[in-house]
DNA sequence: TGCTTTGCATCGTCTATCGAGGTATCTTGC
DNA sequence: GCAAGATACCTCGATAGACGATGCAAAGCA
């Protein structure tokens, strides 16, 4: 994460269960495509995303495909499985809850 | 923290300054008022709020002072520091940018 | 031909949080 | 008066997510 603090903690499964509920995708273009859509606010490294993306998969939240890019290179490509789709309805939930109590507590909503 | 997950990491802090923003307050305080005012959505424990606060009072964000409580007993009340008061200040800048890009790319905003 | 980017991966370190445990005082109900 | 629970402080070891460093190999570019 770019910011310095914790913050962004427990929200890395969350947003690559959310982009992969778009579409398929492998491990460096989720880096590159969190990087670019968040404009640097979330910055995943290589070193967390790949071993969650292993252990998501061995918690069949998601399922892996290798297949050659346009170059012939190959690429892993995930996609969500029914369990990895529940389980993104849940950490939305999650999430929205989360964010509303914090801001309540934070910004003095409440 | 209730939530199964890891996304309240790195709330506790900024929540802590908020409160002392508003008043004075004394640790077993802190615990309650916060698992009251989220409805339990944050629970904070005492194995994590004692360490922090002895930790931010180390780095000069909050200042402790020993006064009696109502029945005598003893109470260490925290308040925060100017040093405290600017980083509420920026934690609740890179809240608001952080929770932006989560719920962007979490709940396809983006 | 060399430098950068792509694309995968592992490993040790760091650190926030938690659960369990400890001490002492005060309140409440019997 | 006494037991139980709430109040109020604390420490310590275990856990687990994220990071930086490092490595390898193929592809693109100058």
């Amino acid at each position: 994460m770019s910011l310095s603090n914790e913050l962004a903690r427990g929200t890395v499964m969350p947003i690559v269960l959310s982009l992969l509920s778009e579409q398929r995708m492998y491990g460096y273009e989720i880096v590159k495509t969190v990087n670019a859509r968040s404009n640097g606010v979330l910055e995943f490294k290589e070193g967390t995303l790949y071993p969650l993306l292993h252990k998501m998969e061995g918690q069949r939240l998601i399922k892996a495909k290798w297949e050659d890019g346009p170059s012939g290179k190959a690429r892993k490509y995930y996609g969500l499985t029914p369990k990895g789709t529940r389980l993104l309805g849940q950490s939305r939930e999650q999430w929205q809850t989360l964010s509303g109590a914090v801001d309540s507590l934070l910004m003095g909503a409440g």
